[in-house]
DNA sequence: TATTATACTGTACATATATTCAGTATTTTT
DNA sequence: AAAAATACTGAATATATGTACAGTATAATA
């Protein structure tokens, strides 16, 4: 993505400020009267400018054919899919069960996420994460100590803190005295790291 | 709101699934082409009858000028904004201090909320509502015993679980062995429910 | 029973709109 | 120093598009 120059960037607020106003994108007249701009050939090569830095995109011929590329656009938003999770027992993300999706801005968490992950159990319970919360996962084998990981350990998917205790040595740790750590030998068992939690909704 | 006929949700379908396939709306040719008609004038008489029963807004004389209106948009969204809150001391709803706004669709909490909370301190941390934790308010004062309602005291703001004892007493309680019961006479003490929560955001 | 709403096809046309061409001027890059 | 990008005005035009008019038919309503 090049450079925005400051009157391509005042083009750009004036399509997603008249788009949040009536719904729908702006002509190339639109854009003068807006912006003060005497011809419509002004707003026709800042478009093209912008079509070409890729922060638009435009459809040729169409008449209001102009749309925010996705990673500029703040309004709008994307069909997310929820997907269940029991603590113990057969569903995996490999026969990902897709419950229901739920719309939601792309930027609504910081880093972007892929999924929902519904909550089973209350193993989490101390780091604030309840029975049927919703877990933002951002799909991801990068985790840190500390994070809060979706792992897979044979057939049962978990929510837990990650901890590497040394290069074969990894522990995952509930939030909850109820719980034990579980220890997991990298030699001898298989651990899948999902992704991480990047974020939680509840709806209550 | 009057009653939309199979073949009007279809109309309504088409406009909201271009929308966000491609960020604009259809022609009267699009829907045509999309539903199969084979005049314009199918998919106007449709558009004016939604127009008519307040479902889609029409700018007249304007190319694909159809806007979804808000009850029936589920795509779209709003800014809401992100009120602090400190556990003890001066900061009331009253002097609102936004901090940010958040983009998010309107029907993102089942009820509808107002604004977002952003929690100080652990009182509630038993339900899962931790430290900068936002919470989903909606403003209203008819809440039931058990709700996490928003509270004032005298000048502090407080989020609790709602108990009313008796038609005088109230108990605000924590989830939280380290805090205690609050119990208000409303007789002697003023007691003002600015909203209760629907529910929960967190970004971590 | 008459009227209104729904659900279309088909044609026609004024105008809303994208887009091209011709210029001018300044700034940035090569 | 030349070329390319930026930032405009102004006029012209092909076409994309809304919209009105003329029909046909069925179901719902008063």
């Amino acid at each position: 993505m090049k450079e925005i120059t400051s009157q391509q960037q005042r083009v750009l607020d004036c399509i997603q400020i008249y788009l949040k106003k009536t719904g729908f994108p702006p002509t190339r007249a639109d854009i003068c009267k807006e912006l003060g701009f005497k011809s419509p050939n002004s707003a026709e090569t800042h478009l093209r400018a912008l079509e070409k830095k890729g922060f638009i995109s435009i459809e040729s011929g169409a008449s209001r054919g102009i749309s925010v590329n996705d990673q500029n656009n703040s309004f709008g938003g994307d069909e997310y899919p929820v997907i269940g999770l029991v603590a113990a027992g057969s569903p995996t993300l490999a026969e990902e069960n897709i419950e229901r999706t739920i719309n939601c801005p792309k930027s609504f968490f910081e880093s972007g996420f892929d999924y929902f992950l519904k909550v089973r159990g209350l193993s989490m319970k101390d780091a604030g994460i309840m029975e049927d919360d919703l877990i933002a996962v951002k799909k991801t084998t990068d985790v840190k100590n500390g994070d809060i990981v979706i792992a897979r350990l044979d057939d049962e998917v978990t929510v837990k803190f990650f901890n590497r205790k040394s290069s074969n040595i990894v522990e995952l740790e509930p939030a909850n005295e109820d719980f034990e750590n579980i220890v997991i030998n990298l030699e001898s068992e298989q651990l899948h790291i999902e992704g991480k939690s990047v974020g939680l909704l509840r709806r209550s």
